[in-house]
Parts: structure tokens; sequence; C-alpha cells
DNA sequence: CGAATTTTTGATGTCTGTCAACTCCAGTGG
DNA sequence: CCACTGGAGTTGACAGACATCAAAAATTCG
């Protein structure tokens, strides 16, 4: 691995990479501390890590960082070529290289609900957590329309950092405001995807509902 | 894989496995939905993630399970014992083997601060992360009792989904109680390390302090 | 159909955020 | 050497989003 590796410093605040660049580097901290962040449009953070040496950073979904990485204070990193690294895992079998992407992906999404739990509304959380589900479904091939909830109030409370009486009323807001239908409890069917989507993202102003 | 693969069946509401239990077996998710969650000793529960056919479930560290799992509804699972599992593994190299133990590492602490960010009071979430930061100097094999914080107030506010003033104005609460000394902004001393740790861990009733 | 559970709705309280001012400290230059 | 400056940290007053407590409405299930 030496032969591939480059040793890299930078000055304090710098940044090793931003969330979106493609993903073409692995990174091992050596000296010094690195601040791993997502943002939300409007400029609200949320800080998934603090990296020390020995701690390694790079994590991509697609091709392209999850996330923002930038120095503490003055960091020395080792820096790997993704491209050149994946060719040492040329040997591994297709189960543990599955095994790999399943954890990443599962990493990737851990820090989304990070950025969630932290920083976002209750609306925003609940708009989030609709969509959420219904991009799963789509990627099972199952229909994405009418969203299908198998799991309790409580639950869903629980997982975004709610109570159910806010998870409850949350819901009852967006019926009357006309951007989902309640067809039973358990069932969900969105009228205005669009407005749901700025929702989620933050992109709205008008952000006390209840 | 199939020839150690188990199907198992279980009604809702049945628990898969317990948080700690030991790491046996690793799941995949055939139909119905899973509920994965943590819990705080009050009761207080983060549910870090559902799942549905098609998910993985098992994650472990140390040999116990990181969660509990339980079915949210009649759910159908393919059971493969993780020592059997492994020799299927022998053949990968150290260093994809080391990738993976890494990316199971940062998803078990991911789902810490989810519970932290979901479920913990600002000065749960304080007492946690100045532990968690002596812990990690620990195992790096530097000394655990000056806390040093390199990041800035804001980062650390950032990271748990807090405000500057509510990070400062805990600290220092923490400070007036005896509990710590500030030597510098930046270096703390933990005078009363127990009552931080039944602090971070939600065993204290007296929780609001500001 | 009736009891139990889940969900929804309402009234009130509080933890933490917001806005603002003050303090502390490092760096700069006179 | 020390006043000046700017940013980071702390402290205070007040406000608001969500929690808590309570009860009604809806749904489930024997």
């Amino acid at each position: 691995m030496n032969a591939i590796r480059t040793e890299i410093k930078l000055d304090a605040q710098r940044t090793v990479f931003f969330q979106e660049d493609p993903a073409d580097y692995l990174y091992n901290v050596t000296d010094g501390n690195v601040r791993v962040s997502k943002m939300l449009a409007d400029g609200r953070r949320q800080v998934t890590g603090f990296l020390f040496p020995g701690d390694f950073l790079g994590l991509s979904l697609n091709g392209r960082y999850a996330y923002t990485a930038e120095a503490i204070r003055a960091v020395t990193l080792c820096r790997f070529p993704r491209e050149k690294l994946e060719s040492l895992f040329a040997d591994i079998t297709v189960l543990s290289q599955r095994m790999l992407t399943i954890a990443s992906n599962e990493l990737v999404s851990a820090q989304d609900q990070m950025l969630l739990l932290g920083r976002k509304s209750a609306m925003e959380k609940v708009a989030s957590f609709l969509l959420s589900l219904s991009e799963r479904a789509i990627a099972r091939n199952e229909p994405a329309d009418p969203i299908y909830l198998p799991m309790a109030r409580t639950d869903i409370a629980d997982y975004l950092g709610l109570t159910v009486e806010t998870v409850s009323r949350t819901l009852s807001h967006l019926v009357k405001s006309g951007v989902l239908t309640l067809s039973t409890a358990t069932e969900i069917v969105v009228l205005d995807r669009a407005h749901l989507l700025d929702i989620a993202d933050g992109n709205l102003s008008d952000t006390n509902y209840l």
C-alpha cells in the first residue's frame, strides 16, 4: 500500500474535500484533527464526526463524497487513490465486496439521519421520512405513490426524535395544507410531491407549521 | 451460502435479538418489516432503522449485537451463522477484512450518535461527548484525564445538535457543580468521572440543569 | 358489539434557541 | 510594552418549538 500513498499536509481551516466532489481518494489521518460535516441549503450544519490520528475518511456514495471534510487544525493525511486501491481488492470475493457496499451505504444513510435528528424541524423530519420511505419502495420495485407505513406512530416518533403527538399533529397539518391524504392511518397518498421535497430539504421559509 | 441458511418466521412484535446478546447470526429480511432500536436505562428509545425485504441486520461490536431488532409485523428472515459465514470470507485479504471492521465500528458509533441526537438532553449530550473524547484518547494510548478539545464550540454545537450558547452554558454548569474544571477553553479536567458517566447515560433524575 | 389500543386533538409548560451584550484572549502595530 | 482590534467564548433576557398532560375519536380485535 505504501507504493500508492501520498502524504498531504493542510493548514487549519483548509478543506480536504467537499460533499459531492468526485470521491477519487481515500484518506487516513496521520496527525492533527479533521471535522466531517453535512449542510442544509440554508446553512444549518450537522457535524457527523471528529477525526483523530488513525481514523479514515473518504466514504462515498456512487462515486461522490457523502460529506465535507475540513482540517480543524494543521493536519497530515495519507492519501490513497481509490482506483489503485480497488486493484488491491481485486482478489476478494463478490460476497465480501457486497458486504462492504452494504456497510458503506448504511453509513451514508446513518449520516443523513444524523443531519435529520440534529438539525431539522419536526415538519422537515416528517417530510424527509415520508420521502425516504417512498424512495426505498421504488428501490424495491414497488410503487412510490401510496406510501405504506407498516410501523406505529410511536415508532416513527422514536425514529425521528419526536413524540407521538408531534408526529400526528405534523401529519394532520400536511393533510390540512393539501400536501397529503391519509387514506387509512397506515397509507398515505402524496398530492404535492414538489412541496414535500421543498419542506424536507429545508427550502421553505414558513417553517412554523403547527 | 444456501447450505448454511435457515429460514426463520416471527410473528408481529416478536424480538429477533436483543442488544448485547451474543451476535451469533447475521440476518436478511425476506418478508415483512423489522424495527431496529437502542434504549436508554430510563426507557427513552431511539429507533435507528426500519428494515424492508432485502435489508440486512446483525451488526455487532466485539461479538455482541449493537441494537435490538423486533418484528413490526409478521416477518420472514434468512439466518446465517456468523461462524460459518466467516469461513466463506477465509480467502479474503487482511486488508478488506480490516475495511469491514472499520465500517462496522463506524456504524455502531453512528447509531450511538443517533441515540444522542434524538433522545438525550443538552446536559446528557455534552457529558456523553466529553466521555467519548476521553475514551478515544485512551484508544490512541493518550492520557484520558485532561480532555483536549481541538474543535471550536461551534463545532461541538453542530456535532451535538445544539447551539454554541447552550454548549457553553452546559459546560459552565458542569464547572459550577464541581464535575469539571476548564484549565483553558480547550482543556478540561474531569473531577467527578462517576457523576459524568451517570449524566451521560441518563441515570440522573435532576435533568434540568441550566 | 364492547374493551383495549392507537391515533388525534387540545391546553399548558419548559428546554433550548434567539437576540444581544459583555468578557477573554491572541495577534498586530505604534 | 501596551493599547487596539477582531474573533471566540460566556452570560443574560426573552421567545418559541416541541414536550407533557389530558381527553376525545378512531381503529383493532376478541
